[in-house]
DNA sequence: AAGTCGTGGTT
DNA sequence: TAACCAAGACT
């Protein structure tokens, strides 16, 4: 069967215009690409490659990260922002030692398995890691979809649909396959963005339904953002940061976000905090995760 | 299943 | 400048 022309155009403007992400490096190992693919969560490139290499110099291997406490892996999520990403990273790296020798597993039933990892997460780790054969789709390629296939300005929820029409433009070979996907990916991230796309420079503009149809405004955004300051989000973030920055050392609870004007909120937070397994309380001194020293450790110290 | 969860850059 | 946006997952 021919590859879909759709496809070949993306794949064929992908290796000639990709970005060098260091993830990319050929050779780069499946823990390098789930590092990658959990900071990626939400969070832009460019912030994420400085934090990308630090981590992996200091956890080459699922089973190094194990061996430390979460509250090391937390200290290391600096301000990449949602750290409960850095406690989930964690955590399935324990699994992968656990359950799979500490080997990052390949099938996307394994990878779903695991804390943090969901259907997209999964299967870009089995196919940009593993080059299996599936369709991956992410906010950037349900967004080309839309607009390529139905001539939509704004894609609206996560559909299956989005999963069947890549499956059914899916290259037959895996290596053209795990292209096409990284291609339709990598068209939206950096052409058909959200906000100011660049037709001009898009391969497949003759085959845009949006553009054929004269670009509709479809309204269908997705639901605006609450207000970040003031919020409990700050004041979480606020609370963490101050652990992060004294840790190993914990901090009476009095110390965290002093400043804050809701003592409520601040309360509040905090216990939510508890309750995500992001730090711990105990008689008023508050540290992350399990990152408090023992008794034998400290007095082991010279 | 709609809300929630950080942080910083861009418009 | 306030709003928008960024390789989602979990409950």
């Amino acid at each position: 069967m021919a590859v879909d022309p759709l496809a070949s155009d993306l794949t064929a403007w992908f290796r000639e215009n990709a970005r060098d992400l260091p993830w990319r490096e050929p050779g780069i190992g499946a823990w390098a690409v789930l590092v990658s693919e959990f900071m990626l969560q939400q969070t832009p490139v460019n912030r994420v490659i400085p934090h990308w290499e630090s981590w992996l110099r200091r956890w080459p291997t699922p089973a190094s990260l194990a061996s430390d406490p979460p509250a090391e892996a937390v200290s290391q999520w600096a301000n990449l922002g949602y750290p409960r990403r850095a406690l989930w990273l964690h955590r399935a790296a324990e699994e992968i030692t656990a359950r799979h020798g500490g080997v990052v597993p390949r099938r996307v039933d394994d990878l779903l398995a695991l804390t943090g990892i969901g259907d997209y997460t999964a299967r870009a780790v089995a196919v940009f890691a593993y080059g299996e054969r599936h369709p991956v789709v992410d906010t950037n390629i349900r967004r080309v979809l839309a607009r390529i296939i139905d001539g939509k300005s704004q894609p609206g929820a996560p559909s299956r649909r989005d999963l069947d029409a890549m499956a059914a433009l899916l290259p037959e070979d895996r290596a053209d396959a795990a292209l096409f996907n990284a291609a339709t990916m990598e068209l939206g991230a950096t052409i058909c963005t959200a906000r100011k796309p660049r037709c001009d420079a898009c391969p497949v503009a003759k085959r845009c339904a949006w553009r054929a149809a004269g670009f509709p405004d479809t309204g269908d955004r997705r639901p605006r953002q609450a207000t970040y300051e003031g919020s409990d989000r700050q004041v979480r973030g606020l609370v963490l940061r101050g652990l992060r920055e004294a840790a190993p050392a914990p901090l009476p609870a009095q110390a965290l976000a002093p400043d804050w004007p809701d003592q409520m909120q601040r309360d509040r937070a905090i216990d939510s905090l508890i309750a995500d397994g992001l730090i711990e309380l105990e008689d008023g001194i508050a540290c992350l995760p399990r990152g408090r020293r023992s008794l034998v450790e400290v007095s082991a110290a010279p």
